[in-house]
DNA sequence: GGTAATTATCAGGTAAGCCTTAACATTTAT
DNA sequence: ATAAATGTTAAGGCTTACCTGATAATTACC
């Protein structure tokens, strides 16, 4: 498998997922910015490879062989991150380019060493977990922010790896593994206002339905640069 | 720069350091195991880009800029190596095919990090000097094996990065850091005899030429292992 | 149920980086 | 000085992964 190819299984594995329908040729050119035409050749190809199923007018959708592959990108990718962060002292926002192109060198020899190195993580910088050397994706029932409870505390746990996302967190003074409270949910102007650090800061629906939050008890108002 | 372009400066920067003369498409041909016909065009984009310098029936050299992309991969090439093996416990002969892959998507900035998290190494597992971040390449004057003199000790401080050699050195249980005596060297059978761990083992002329040792106080018969 | 919108596909094209075959140029060695 | 050896290059082909433009199939909607 090639750079390609491996960038097709990745993005239909995250479209899949974020909606559990098959994954429009149509869909896969706007994010892969390609052609439809080129799209349609290579989902060929991967289906020939048997690591999708296509079907026209219904989209396609990842094999056991595809899904096991695209996880396995996933968590090179999540741990390369966690070196680049931990290790190497790489900012929040540095890391996804560097990972997007290390983990398509990355042998199963590679990615076992390293994890050990790592001291076997299961969370990547942003908080998304790291799937087991299996191919099993831990799954959190964490709680969106937009779910978050006015009066209630919660800390940051997990972040969306995008670099525009995470630049505009580090703006406003947002950090993984910060406390926070939230102080309204305001459904008029689609915001919602938070207290951090004795300072309140407002943050859109759109970016805060991204953000995952876990329940803190209440009069905890620190801030834990978790670094 | 993609993988194959990067692949020629290197191959060439190692001929060429190898005698110091320009080096002939037929010679690359051979090196890198493709048709003269490949090398001939590649070589001249290589020539339009400006790395290299050709002239038909003479060869290739690198020019500035292509000496300096070819040292920075082998500096990436052998921080990746000594990362592996220090860090990741891989063995010695594992290093080299992985470091291949990963000198290849290594930006600058990854570069510098890698080599202070690594405590600025000098050299390599093999025994090879990692070059400057300037592009300098420290040169050791080392002594080949050859030239060692028989009753004299010596500790071996560097071995050729190939596959081949390392298995074979493997082998006969010799390792970089242990330290030996010459007992003989026979020009008729052309082979020198050492003693290593109070055992009498034989190396040809071919694998000696291409070990370096540095001289040890003649009574020190023990083993480094260095690992 | 017919037409508009969406989706898929056919035909043909480009660039990179490899290839072979065969002709041609230059160097070298006798 | 010339033949043999060596080196170069032109011509044409292949594959991969992308492209555009035109056409065909399907689905959605009034």
């Amino acid at each position: 498998m090639n750079r390609g190819e491996e960038d097709y299984l990745k993005v239909l594995y995250e479209l899949q997922t974020a909606d559990g329908k098959p994954v429009s040729n149509a869909t896969l050119a706007l994010t892969l910015d390609h052609s439809v035409q080129s799209v349609n050749e290579m989902i060929k190809k991967l289906a020939a490879k048997n690591f999708v199923v296509y079907t026209p007018y219904l989209g396609t959708r990842l094999t056991q062989s595809g899904t096991t592959a695209a996880v396995s990108l996933l968590r090179k990718h999540r741990l390369w991150e966690y070196f680049l962060h931990e290790k190497l002292h790489y900012s929040w926002e540095e890391i996804h380019e560097e990972a997007e192109l290390l983990e398509h060198v990355t042998s199963t020899r590679l990615e076992e060493a390293l994890f050990d190195f790592l001291g076997r993580p299961s969370y990547c910088p942003h908080g998304n977990p790291i799937p087991t050397l299996e191919g099993l994706m831990p799954q959190l029932p964490l709680i969106s922010l937009m779910e978050a409870e006015p009066g209630n505390s919660y800390r940051l746990v997990r972040v969306p790896d995008e670099q525009q996302v995470l630049t505009y967190l580090l703006n406003i003074g947002l950090a993984l593994g910060n406390s926070m409270q939230v102080v309204r949910q305001d459904t008029v102007s689609d915001i919602i206002t938070l207290k951090l650090r004795h300072e309140h800061i407002a943050i859109g629906f759109k970016v805060a339905q991204l953000l995952y939050v876990e329940p803190i008890p209440n009069k905890v108002q620190s801030t834990h640069p978790d670094e």
